[in-house]
Parts: C-alpha cells; sequence; structure tokens
RNA sequence: GGUCCCAUCGUCUAGGGGUCUAGGACACAGCCCUUUCAAGGCUGCGACGCGGGUUCGAACCCCGCUGGGACCGCCA
C-alpha cells in the first residue's frame, strides 16, 4: 500500500514556521517511503478564508522545497482539493449518521451524539499509546458529555468533522500533524467508528516554542517563511532547520539537503519534547549553507538584495561578482548580511558614504602616498604580487604593514573588516583601486 | 475546573538498565592562524527537575510531586 499523507492549511494567513514544520515532516515521510503527498486546503471558515491566502501558503510552500504530488492547483485522483469544494460530501455522510441514529438535527446543523463508555484509546506512531475515552469528551461547563456538531448551522463541517471525512475519501494512510491536534483525535475516533471506516495512522508532531517557552507567535518576531525569505534566509537553510526541531538524522548529522533528510528520516525517531525556535542556531545553519553554494548559485542568491540596496549589480559580469562573493569566504550569516558586507565590489558609492579621513595624520598621508604609488605601480597586478610588494616597501622602511593595510582596506572597501585586502585590491583591477585611492587623495 | 501530553547542558539533541567520570551541535569564553573580520583548528564553561521505589546496578523501568504545554467553539 502506498502511503498517502496530506497537509492540510486553512488559507487564513500566511504559512508560518509551525505550518512549514507540519508539511515538511509530512512531506519528509512521503518521499521516504515513496508515497503522496497532498495538499488540502481546509477553507470551511468563510470569514477568514481568502484566495490570497491560498496562493501564500502555496507559494511559501514551493519555496521551502515542498512540492505536493496532488492539490487544488495540482489535481490528483481525490478530489477536488478544497473543502468549499466538497460540502455535498459532508453533507450525504452526515446523513448517513442521521439515518442510523447516532446523529440528530438541530434546526439546520446535524450532531453527532455522544454516549459514554467508548474506548478511544489509540496508538500515535510518535508520542505511542494514548488511553482515552469518551467520556473525557465533557463540557467545559458543566462537566456534561459533549456532543460534536457535525454540520453548522450555516451548512458548512466542522473541522473535526470534515478532516475524517476527507482523510477517508482521500485514502490518507498517515495523519502528521501538530500535538495540538493530540486531544481532537478521540472526536475523530468515534466518528471512524460511527462510519465504520479504518482509521489511520496518527502521528502527532511536538510544538514549536518562542524563546520564552510560549507557543511560536507574531510577538517573538519573524514567523511567516517569507519573513525568513527576505531576511535573507535560503529556503534549504529553513528546511534543514525545521528539520533539526523534533527530529535528529542520528550520527551528529546536522548540515543537510533535501534528499538526504528524505533518505534518513524516520518517524519514529521524533522527538515528544516541545522544541524552543533558537535564531541563533537558524543563523549557523544558514551560514553553513551559504558557504556551500556553488559561486553563481550562490551570486543568484546574493544578487537581489544587492539591487534592494540599490546597487547596480547588472553593471557587471557575474564571474567578477561570484568571484568577489567567492573572496568573501565564510563572511555573513544571511544572504543579506553578505550582501552588505560585499557591497563594495558593485559599487564605490557606498566606500565614499563611510569613508572618514580623521584619523589619518598628515604625516602617515604622506607615507601612505608613497606606499601606494609603488603599489599601483606594481608590474604584476595579483594578490600575491601586491602583497609581496607591500612586505619589501614597509620592511624597507621599517614600518607596520597593519596600518598601511588597514587605511589601504578603508579606502578601498569604507571597511575595517573585509578579506585580504591585496585580494580586493587584485578583484577591483589596478584602475579601480587608483580611482578609489585618488578619490580619496591618497593615490 | 476536566482530559491528555511532556521533562538530559541557556538552546537543539544523542542516549532505550551496566560501555555515562552523560556524547555532538549552536551560543558563550580563551588560544592558534593573521594586514582586519569571518572561516578553520584546539581548549574550556555547561545538563540527567525533586522524592520514593524496582534492581546487584538506573538518565534510562514504576509511582508521587513540581514545573511546562495542548485541548475542552456551530475556529481550524
Amino acid at each position: 500500500m502506498t502511503t498517502r499523507v496530506r497537509f492540510a492549511p486553512s488559507p487564513t494567513g500566511a504559512l508560518h514556521i509551525g505550518g512549514g514544520h507540519t508539511a515538511l515532516f509530512n512531506w519528509l515521510w512521503a518521499r521516504r517511503t515513496g508515497g503522496k503527498f497532498i495538499l488540502r486546503i481546509e477553507d470551511t471558515d468563510m470569514e477568514r478564508s481568502t484566495p490570497e491566502y491560498e496562493d501564500t501558503i502555496m507559494s511559501g510552500m514551493k519555496w521551502l522545497g515542498l512540492e505536493w504530488d496532488e492539490g487544488p492547483d495540482a489535481g490528483g485522483s481525490h478530489g477536488p482539493y478544497r473543502q468549499s469544494e466538497r460540502l455535498e460530501l459532508y453533507r450525504e455522510n452526515a446523513e448517513k449518521l442521521v439515518s442510523d441514529g447516532s446523529a440528530y438535527r438541530e434546526g439546520d446543523a446535524v450532531i453527532f451524539k455522544v454516549r459514554p463508555d467508548v474506548d478511544l484509546s489509540f496508538d500515535d506512531m510518535v508520542y505511542g499509546r494514548i488511553e482515552t475515552a469518551s467520556d473525557a469528551l465533557q463540557d467545559r461547563d458543566s462537566g456534561a458529555l459533549k456532543d460534536i456538531v457535525l454540520i453548522k448551522s450555516d451548512g458548512m463541517p466542522t473541522y473535526n468533522y470534515a478532516v475524517v471525512v476527507d482523510d477517508h475519501f482521500m485514502e490518507i494512510t498517515h495523519v502528521i500533524r501538530g500535538e495540538d491536534h493530540i486531544s481532537n483525535t478521540p472526536k475523530q475516533l468515534l466518528l471512524y467508528k460511527a462510519f465504520g471506516w479504518k482509521t489511520p495512522y496518527f502521528a502527532h508532531l511536538p510544538m514549536i516554542l518562542g524563546k520564552d517557552k510560549k507557543k511560536l507567535s507574531k510577538r517573538h518576531g519573524a514567523t511567516s517563511v517569507y519573513e525568513f525569505r527576505d531576511m535573507g534566509y535560503m529556503p534549504d537553510a529553513v528546511f534543514n532547520f525545521l528539520a533539526l526541531l523534533g527530529w535528529s538524522a542520528g550520527e551528529d548529522r546536522e548540515i543537510f539537503g533535501r534528499e538526504e533528510a528524505a533518505r534518513l528520516f524516520e518517524l519514529s525517531k521524533v522527538t515528544r519534547k516541545p522544541s524552543v525556535f533558537d535564531p541563533d542556531k537558524l543563523n549557523y545553519i544558514n551560514q553553513e549553507h551559504l558557504k556551500r553554494l556553488d559561486p553563481m548559485v550562490r551570486l543568484a542568491h546574493i544578487k537581489p538584495f544587492w539591487e534592494e540596496m540599490g546597487l547596480p549589480a547588472d553593471k557587471h559580469d557575474d564571474a567578477y561578482l561570484a568571484e568577489a562573493l567567492t573572496l568573501m569566504g565564510g563572511r555573513g550569516q544571511t544572504a543579506k548580511e553578505l550582501a552588505g558586507f560585499s557591497d563594495y565590489y558593485v559599487s564605490f558609492g557606498p566606500v565614499k558614504e563611510r569613508w572618514n579621513s580623521d584619523g589619518i595624520s598628515g604625516e602617515l598621508r604622506a607615507g601612505m602616498k608613497e606606499f601606494y604609488a609603488a603599489l599601483t605601480d606594481a608590474p604584476e597586478w595579483s594578490s600575491d604580487a601586491l602583497e609581496a610588494q607591500a612586505r619589501a616597501w614597509t620592511e624597507e622602511k621599517g614600518v607596520k604593514m597593519k596600518d598601511y593595510a588597514m587605511t589601504l582596506r578603508f579606502a578601498l572597501t569604507g571597511m575595517k573588516v573585509s578579506p585580504g585586502v591585496f585580494e580586493v585590491a587584485a578583484l577591483l583591477g589596478r584602475d579601480e583601486v587608483k580611482n578609489r585611492l585618488a578619490f580619496f587623495g591618497l593615490g
């Protein structure tokens, strides 16, 4: 039997980190088992659901690399994939329960009658055996058994009912969802029993918490996957980070790609403890992915951020820019940060803005002019040659390389930190170096 | 209030009775490298919530406590 899993968001907001996490684990399990990953839109809340949010969620999933096999746009043999298009199915089946006496009507609503002493225990693939019974389905205030609304007065199905009908008819084999649904499961089990349907396997995932150990929300800062994209995090890194929340690949494996994760993933190895979202770790993972990118791919990730800063990245050829990024090495934890650290390769503008020559005495300035003149006239324009030249000159004069290198760095980059200054100079080219030095009166 | 779930370094985790003086990663501190900052290398700091059992032996099993969390909507 092929595995069939689903991610069933309701289009009432952007794809959040928590939703992404759930979608990701479903995706992993589908890929791991060679099964199907289904996207189902739970848009029965007419008030809050919008097509725009549906689009946002779908593109958020695509950004994360979580492609689905069946869904509203992808089609499939078990559609339609929007609950709003399955209304007839819910009504028909609710009718069955009314006919056999397990549900009753109350106005336009259909309500399931909950009887006591029904064992609703189940085996969760993550949490293990969970013992409970229908007696626990009580009303918060009265403590009396509380019946389950199937169809609301407006004709729409409720979540707990629609989920059961859909998972059954879509032939979902594994229901993988957040731990907050663990206490909804008994209710759903009751409906499966009433219909006489086979129950799927359940696997609940630990929640993701903020630093204060409260459920992650907007007040913890960025929570939608798009915010992470805009801050310069890469999809592979966010994927990697999310996969590590509640699961470990074993053998101390922490940096990996989608395919590797899909190969290694095991539901049985998912943790039960809720995990705290740690931005530091995300930064680290993003940096690791950033470092590993091929130069041209890396460039593709950085370019948009340069452009966002108003830098004319298109004025240069890609080979030059890619080389510049290679020079940057492991600097920068996000694409945005790296773009900021490397702006001087793209344009002289930012350098001028940062320049401040107050700290350079006239005396030193004179020496530096001589130093830079010797440098820019170097017969060979390469990093090694420039460095050799600089060393020879500073040794001969008995001065510290550091003073000269630092000023050169600042004149070329407008920063006090950068890759090896002779490498930077070599890449910028003789003309550009002369130009920058001249502008600051050092040439 | 009721039901259910959870509990190893600050954080993510490994660990499923002895090999644990508890391993890795992030973060933090220091050192090395060095024209700067990263990167990299090395070192350090740092945890089994508490109390009872079970056992020759518990981080691992059981019970209680404490502390978190989720749910108890004609929201999903």
